[in-house]
DNA sequence: TTGTTACCTGTCCTTCGGTCCAATACTTTT
DNA sequence: AAAAGTATTGGACCGAAGGACAGGTAACAA
C-alpha cells in the first residue's frame, strides 16, 4: 500500500502536496472511506464534514491519519489526535516539512504542528492536578491484598492482567475479588467499579 | 553531533541500548550536563535525580531528548513532555524500537509508549475543556439504539437487564454493543464504563 | 495449644461476555 | 434503482468471570 491519499473539499492546495509526494492523490470524503485500507498515509482537512468521524474509521482500518488546517489551533489538535489521527499539521506547510511528519507517522510517532505542542503540553500538565481520590470509604474494611486487586480491577484490568501484576494466580485474584464483592455488597467488577467512583449504579433487577 | 549518550544509575539495559546504537555511550548525569549539547540524542532513565530538570535544561540546549522508564505511566509521561522531552518509551524497548523512536523523534516528531499514547491523549482533551465531558464526545458518534445500549451497560446492568429494559434480545443488546467497542476503540465493558465516566484505563497489558 | 485471620492455590462447574458467521427489513443517500 | 447505514435476530464458539468446595502456610491472640 503506502498511497498517500489527500482528502479536501476544493484544490487549492494540491500542487505543494503533489510536490511533496509525487504519487499522491486527491480524493472526496467518499472516495477515502471506499478506497483507504491499512498503511495508506491519508492527509485529511480539517474543514471536511465530520472528519473526526472519519478519522477514526480510516484509523481502525489501520491506516495513518494526518489532519491539516488552515487555523492550526489546540481544541482541534486535540480532535485530531483523539479521533487517532498521528499528526496535525498546517495545511500551507512546506514539502519538505510535510515529507518530515510522513516519515514521523509512518514511524508510529506523533507530530504536531510545533507552536501549538508547547503551549499545549504546558497548560494540560498544570491542568491534571489531583485526581485520585478514590472512594476511601468503601476501601477501608478491605484487606491490604485485597485492595490492591479491587484497585486493578476498577482500572479497568482483567483477572489475568491483575494476576500479572501482583505476581499472583488468576485463582487468587478471583479468591480477594469474592471476598471485596461480599464485603462490599457488589455482584461483579462493573458494581465494583461505580461503587469505587463514587457513582451509583441504576440496576433495576 | 547526532551522538546518542544514555543517562542512566546502572547499566543493566546498556547492552540492548548499544545494540540499538552502536556509537551510543553511557553517562551519569553530571557528564551529559557538561557535554551534551546541539543536537545529541539523549536517552535519560526516570530513576535519576531531578530528571525533569535536567530534561529541561538539555532540551534549552538544542538536545534532543527521550525519556526511558522502567513502568511506563501516564503523570511520568506529562512530566516528560512538559520538561521537553520528545520521546517517552519503556526502558526496555527492543533496539529496533528505539531506532523508531530516534527516528521519529530526530525529525520533530513525538513518540510517546503506545499503550499510554491513548490515555494521555484522551485526558489531555478532557483537561483541556475540548469538550466539557468524555462521554458527551464520545457518545456523539454513536447511532441511538447503540447510546441506549452504552449507557444502560455503563451504569452497571447486564446484558441481559439491558435487554430486558430495551425489550430486546439479549443477542442485539450485544451487537449494539460490539459496535460501541469499535466505534470507541475499547475491549470490553469495563473499558466502556472507564471512558463515559471520563476516567482513563490504566491497562498495562 | 487452639482459634482466628490474612493470604495463596487448586479443581470443577455454570453463567456471562464478546466475536464470528450469517440473515431480514427498513430508511437514507447517491 | 442501487448502495449504504441502521436495527434486529439467530447460532455457534470460546474465553472470562464468578461461585462452590477443598485445601495449604504464616502470623497473632486468647
Amino acid at each position: 500500500m503506502n498511497r498517500h491519499l489527500f482528502v479536501s473539499k476544493g484544490r487549492d492546495d494540491i500542487p505543494r502536496w503533489s510536490e511533496a509526494f509525487p504519487g499522491a492523490r486527491q480524493c472526496s470524503p467518499q472516495q477515502v472511506r471506499a478506497q483507504a485500507g491499512a498503511g495508506d498515509h491519508v492527509w485529511i482537512m480539517t474543514d471536511i464534514e465530520d472528519w473526526p468521524g472519519l478519522t477514526e474509521r480510516l484509523v481502525q482500518r489501520g491506516a495513518i491519519l494526518v489532519a491539516l488546517s488552515h487555523q492550526p489551533n489546540a481544541t482541534q489538535a486535540f480532535q485530531a489526535l483523539n479521533a487517532g489521527a498521528r499528526g496535525y499539521a498546517h495545511a500551507l506547510s512546506a514539502p519538505a516539512l510535510l515529507r518530515q511528519v510522513a516519515l514521523v507517522t509512518v514511524n508510529q510517532g506523533l507530530w504536531v504542528w510545533p507552536e501549538l505542542l508547547r503551549q499545549v503540553v504546558g497548560s494540560t500538565y498544570r491542568a491534571l492536578g489531583g485526581a485520585s481520590q478514590a472512594n476511601t470509604q468503601a476501601l477501608a474494611c478491605l484487606t491490604a491484598r485485597e485492595r490492591d486487586v479491587a484497585l486493578a480491577v476498577a482500572a479497568g484490568n482483567s483477572n489475568k492482567e491483575v494476576a500479572r501484576k501482583l505476581e499472583i494466580t488468576e485463582r487468587t485474584v478471583k479468591a480477594h475479588l469474592g471476598a471485596v464483592f461480599r464485603k462490599l455488597r457488589v455482584r461483579d467488577r462493573m458494581q465494583l467499579i461505580l461503587t469505587l467512583s463514587g457513582q451509583e449504579a441504576s440496576v433495576t433487577s
